[in-house]
DNA sequence: AAACAGGGGTTAA
DNA sequence: TTAACCCCTGTT
């Protein structure tokens, strides 16, 4: 069958003979191919778990799956169907986008040809915009381990099991809004918790950063503030960004994130450590204050500055380059 | 073993 | 521009 111009093909697989999909030449999207483990390891995303050689388990939309890379650059994904792949993975993966051109545009040097010659097939996925809220308040001062360790806490106390056809495919969804408005102990309260009694919960759980979600949860649901994700994807970035930034616990660069990751646009290079590190060495001064990065990134690698930034800053951190 | 440093950052002064 | 912030982890 033909979804999207993709050649696929339902399969069972397993030995609970598990709804699958595989999707035909996924490779032949890129020059680089799609290679799962920068994709997944990049610190984009932060629920996908590696269970086999190129083989990844995630939990998008409420939908467990597990995504491989199969042979001849095929894709598997278990338990998913062709409605699923059309309604979830092609957005997800970013497969409506060409990629040939866009690494085209970000060959800009020998140090961008070494970074896109080590993780050019790592694509850059479309995530649920609250579900990157959330995530990147919490990735403040926090290690990409830790990140995912309290992502996952957060589902465990407020999102919705999902049980699965097996056991393989369950887990816990991103907790909805309300939850979060509602229920989610901010630690900031002098009484005890409640909405649980688990030891994750308040104090124990995101330290300062529990506030924010709570407080950004709550605007967001009781529409003080509404965000125009159209709006937000045209007019200038550094409108987006101050837009973003009335939200708790969402500064500059947590703002560049959401922006990025949950597909509002691809024009904004968010500054972290490790990126403002490179580009201060390979391009500007060690001086260089973290604006003068952001004024050169967005000059310099322009409409593809958030793809530059994926493969660069994934290149940096495995590389180790300080 | 107990102290210490630092983490992909935001906020308030 | 600078320090405090909560908690965890890895290091002396």
């Amino acid at each position: 069958m033909d979804i999207n111009g993709f050649r696929a093909e339902e399969c069972r697989t397993g030995i609970n003979e598990i709804e699958s999909i595989i999707i035909h030449d996924i490779s032949d999207l890129s020059p680089y191919g799609f290679d799962l483990k920068s994709t997944f390891e990049s610190g984009q995303a932060f629920r996908w778990k590696k269970t086999g050689e190129n083989r990844y388990k995630g939990i998008v939309k409420g939908k467990a799956a597990a995504v491989s890379i199969v042979s001849k650059g095929n894709m598997l994904i278990e338990n998913s169907t062709a409605k699923d792949f059309k309604d979830i993975w092609y957005d997800y993966f970013d497969l409506g986008t060409d990629y040939y051109k866009i690494l085209k545009d970000s060959e800009k040097d020998d140090f961008m040809r070494s970074a896109i010659r080590f993780c050019g097939g790592a694509r850059m996925l479309v995530q649920d915009f609250e579900e990157t809220l959330f995530s990147y308040i919490i990735s403040s001062q926090n290690n990409i381990p830790r990140i995912r360790g309290l992502v996952e806490d957060l589902c465990m106390l407020h999102g919705k099991k999902i049980s699965g056809a097996e056991d393989d495919f369950s887990g816990f969804s991103f907790p909805e809004l309300s939850e979060l408005a509602l229920n989610f102990c901010s630690g900031d309260e002098d009484d005890q918790c409640k909405c649980c009694s688990s030891s994750l919960c308040g104090k124990q759980f995101a330290g300062y950063r529990c506030p924010y979600i709570a407080r950004t949860a709550q605007m967001l649901y009781s529409r003080k503030y509404v965000p125009d994700l159209g709006k937000l994807s045209v007019m200038p970035g550094d409108m987006a960004r101050k837009d973003l930034q009335k939200l708790p616990g969402v500064g500059q660069k947590v703002a560049d994130c959401v922006l990025l990751y949950s597909g509002i646009r691809k024009d904004i290079c968010p500054i972290d450590t490790w990126v403002a590190r490179t580009i201060r060495k390979t391009y500007l001064e060690d001086n260089s204050s973290i604006r003068e990065i952001r004024i050169f990134t967005e000059d310099y690698f322009g409409d593809v500055a958030g793809y530059a930034q994926l493969w660069l800053f994934y290149y940096a951190r495995m590389k180790d380059l300080r």
